[in-house]
DNA sequence: GTCCTTGTCTACCACTTGGTAGAGGAAATG
DNA sequence: CATTTCCTCTACCAAGTGGTAGACAAGGAC
């Protein structure tokens, strides 16, 4: 069926596009011209921009569920799982970062859906949380609020991998090079925050 | 002179809707309306809503710069000086929020102009990297690379406080009280990934 | 063959966008 | 008083916005 095809080919550009331009710069007029069809055709599959912004956010929110579940199918603890899943995250920057663009103009306080991502993400969020108090009990990560530490962890990591024009006017051409560095100077700063002052061996 | 207060008032009030709305968010009829006058008034003192960007993103680089300077006034040292420098960003981030609402918008890589702030924040990032350099070679900041450490810096002050929305899904209502303890939070995670593994005390 | 479904299109609409032209009031200046 | 300068306004405009209505072609079902 070639019909579903530009369904998923919509869903596509326009994820790389709301990610770039965000969901007001973003017009259904060009996407269609950057996808060689009609503006009809589009809201032929998605009845309105917004039901195409929730559909885009829906499919990308199911990526991120995905990387994190890769990451923690390992069973790891303490700053190994935490360093999977930073690891996972960059490789899902790498080679998609329109998904952490559009991750990042969906927790704009002002974004159309902000609690619709909100409700996907709030599963891995008490997942996290979870595991980041049993490791703190076990004595492998540094104790201190959960929540508050997932914040900044998310912080941290979403910040430097999204904050691209940043790095670009200081100086780093985000190469592929220069991102593994990154990545492995984001694992020192976290490895220094998280570890516990008296390290305890893992219990019996 | 009227007039001239007419220019601070659209300058504030277009601060905190760029900040809010992002720059295609923002119209200048809804602006006006805000405002409480015409559209053409601001087109007076603004010739285009580029050129009104740009004022708002200079006259904010302004107040940053301030708070910079302000904080590295007290001629602190090592720790002392980054939670000073984190104290007074989250101080302009209670009462103006919409500063760093504008931070954000102007750091991603579509903005309009991407490069304006970035020039115009480039002799507090030089001035930063160097106090970094410094601190690293007395020992009393952790060593590693600074250029990296500032961006994970950046990524972590500004990333927490402007997620205002992923804290929200979260369950964190942003109060005061909570402000307080999510800067106490942060200063914690910074002090534990900054601080030298073997302390050095002070030089001569 | 005819009918119905699916998918893409052209044509159009009401509304909003940033921006121009210029009228007119108020107040200072002569 | 007349003139000029400063400021805000009304009246438009061309281009673009999201969205509706419906023509039309291609296939499959009967």
């Amino acid at each position: 069926m070639a019909g579903s095809d530009t369904r998923r080919r919509i869903l596509d550009t326009a994820l790389a596009a709301f990610g770039r331009d965000g969901y007001a710069g973003t017009s259904l007029d060009g996407l269609a011209a950057e996808l060689g069809i009609r503006k009809q055709t589009i809201l032929y599959w998605f009845p309105s921009k917004l039901d195409l912004f929730e559909a885009v956010v829906d499919d990308t929110a199911v990526d991120l569920a995905d990387a994190f579940d890769e990451a923690a199918a390992g069973g790891l603890t303490g700053l190994d799982q935490v360093q999977a899943i930073v690891d996972r995250v960059f490789r899902l920057a790498v080679h998609r970062p329109q998904v952490l663009g559009l991750v990042r103009e969906v927790t704009r306080p002002e974004s159309p859906t902000a609690s619709r991502l909100g409700a996907r993400i709030r599963p891995l969020y008490d997942r996290a949380r979870d595991f980041l108090m049993r490791e703190m009990e076990a004595g492998r990560i540094r104790r201190s609020d959960p929540a508050m530490l997932l914040l900044s962890l998310y912080s941290a990591v979403v910040g430097m991998v999204t904050e691209l024009e940043v790095q670009r006017t200081v100086g780093f051409e985000p190469t592929l090079r220069s991102t593994v560095m990154r990545r492995r100077e984001l694992m020192r700063f976290l490895r220094a925050a998280l570890t516990p002052e008296h390290p305890t061996p893992a219990g019996p």
